[in-house]
RNA sequence: GUCCCCAUCGUCUAGAGGCCUAGGACACCAGCCUUUCACGUUGGCAGCACGGGUUCGAAUCCCGUUGGGGACGCCA
């Protein structure tokens, strides 16, 4: 049999992390079997569901490289073949019309709260008749719990990643399947569906545990063979909490916006509740290769966005350049002008080093501001504190003796030595100064290949603007 | 309240009875490298929640305690 996996959200809001790696555990399980990773979204609650919800999900998916691999599947399409199940379900004796309205339930529940008692459904109209006043009432379709004198006394479930939970069938109440309003509850739809898409194994957050023992109640009913299941730990934030907006970026775009690469969250993502061996960095192809479900644990665990960024530097390292380039020119032309040619060929001589040095394509794009700014750059707080009158004074002694260097890097270089050797000085100490003069930074990709980079006039029109503000004012 | 699940460094994890004086990674602290930063590299800090068993031997198995989490909807 073929394995076919599948990703269930709900559109009633972004993809979040803990969704991105159930959606990359289903994929990747899938294809270590060879199988299929599909998308249904459950769009059954109109009044939550919305369009841009269901579109940012297609788009995180896609950047996450995590589409699926047949036509997404919509749930509110389906509803007349989550009804005709339902009623073939009450024409077997197997579930029943409840007639009780949902205010008097919430009554009933509250009423069991209040008095410790499990808030479960009593089960009124299982064995009841409708009589002349329900005539033309409306009416819930509740399914029948199996009850001790009917079976074992307990539902087993054999999961992948939990193991064998069994629970008491005392536990279980008569769910409804199918509202009054003729609409089919999300217990209900989510089993014939994954039924009639053939899912094998459903690969899920497990908060649905519990609710796996109910949805079998519907597989066993119809007589459907249950698919296999495995229930993987929740993500929490970094305090050991939900995970919710608090915890900085949970959405998948938040992330993209942040400038994190799309299979370094998934690395990341991948690392979490599930290791093999010593290894870290594992590319998508690797991971297809050994990822193994039974190897996820059963702890929840933290979202912690410093290893995250530590991942992503891996890849960003890693990247190609020329890859990298059409991003950072967006975030560096945010404020809406583009760039000449000069400027871009400058960008591309700085970019392998400048990526080195980045964990982000947001820093990255940061530390290459200077590189497209118009004159000089603007001056931290550190730089200015490196721009001494003495240091002044020697940018512009050192603009006059580069004017007649060749600009090239490696002659760069060795002018700069000998430049410092002259005038018997650490070659550091004038690094720096001519690095603040040529990025308002006293950090940059190696000096000499900035001086290089930016060009002969670009780079000595900096020094000497930097040297300026010391020099005697004009007579 | 009832039921279910979980528990190794701060965090992510390796560990399936002796290979563990518990390994790796992130973070952190030192040193090295060095034209800055970063990378790299060397070393350091730091953990089997607790209590009982079982066993010649337990991080690993069992029970309990504590502490987390989840589920109990005509939401998904």
């Amino acid at each position: 049999m073929t394995v076919r996996t599948r990703f269930a959200p709900s559109p009633t809001g972004f993809l979040h992390i803990g969704g991105a790696r159930t959606a990359l555990f289903n994929q990747l399980f899938a294809r270590r079997h060879g199988g299929a990773y599909l998308l249904r979204i459950e769009d059954t609650d109109k009044a939550r569901s919305t369009q841009a919800a269901v579109e940012q999900i297609l788009e995180s998916l896609a950047w996450l490289g995590l589409s699926p691999d047949e036509p997404p599947v919509f749930q509110s399409t389906r509803e007349a073949r989550h009804a005709e199940v339902a009623r073939e379900l009450l024409a077997q004796g197997k579930a029943y019309r409840a007639y009780e309205t949902p205010e008097e339930l919430v009554a009933m529940r509250e009423r069991a709260m209040a008095e410790k008692r499990p808030p479960r459904y009593e089960g009124v109209w299982r064995d009841r008749e409708p009589g002349p006043e329900q005539e033309g009432q409306p009416f819930a379709i509740r399914l029948r719990a199996p009850r001790p004198e009917e079976g074992t006394g307990e539902t087993v479930v054999e999961d992948l990643v939990q193991g064998t939970v069994r629970v008491a069938n005392t536990e279980l109440d008569d769910m409804i399947i199918l509202r009054s309003d003729g609409t089919p509850t999300y217990l209900h739809a989510v089993v014939v569906d994954d039924h009639d898409m053939a899912i094998t194994h459903v690969v899920r957050g497990d908060d649905h545990l519990t609710n796996t023992f109910r949805q079998c109640m519907v597989y066993d009913a119809m007589g459907w063979h249950r698919p296999r299941f495995a229930h993987i730990p929740l993500i929490h934030g970094a305090d050991g909490a939900k995970l919710s907006k608090r915890h900085g970026a949970v959405s998948v775009l938040d992330l993209r916006e942040q400038g994190m690469l799309p299979d370094a969250v998934c690395n990341y993502l991948l690392r979490l509740g599930w290791g093999h061996g010593d290894e870290e960095i594992i590319s998508r192809e690797r991971a297809e290769k050994i990822f193994d479900i039974a190897d996820v644990g059963r702890a929840a665990s933290r979202m912690d966005y410093t290893k995250l960024a530590h991942v992503n530097g891996v890849y960003l390292r890693q990247a190609n350049p020329e890859a990298l380039l059409p991003e950072v020119l967006r975030r560096l032309t945010a404020a809406g002008e583009g760039f000449g040619t000069d400027k871009i060929a400058k960008l591309k001589l700085l970019l392998p080093a400048l990526q080195e040095r980045a964990k982000s394509l947001a820093e990255l794009a940061d530390s290459a501001a200077f590189v497209v700014a118009d004159g000089a750059p603007e001056l931290d707080e550190k730089a200015a504190a490196v721009l001494t009158p003495e240091a002044k004074g020697r940018l512009e002694d050192l603009a006059q003796f580069l004017s007649g260097a060749p600009w090239e890097r490696a002659d760069l270089e060795q002018w700069l030595r000998d430049y410092a050797d002259v005038k018997q000085v650490k070659l550091k100490e004038i690094a720096q100064p001519l690095r603040v003069a040529l990025t308002g930074s006293t950090m940059s990709p190696p000096i000499d290949l900035t001086l290089f980079a930016l060009g002969r006039d670009e780079a000595l029109a900096r020094m000497l603007t930097a040297a300026g503000d010391d020099l005697p004012p004009p007579i």
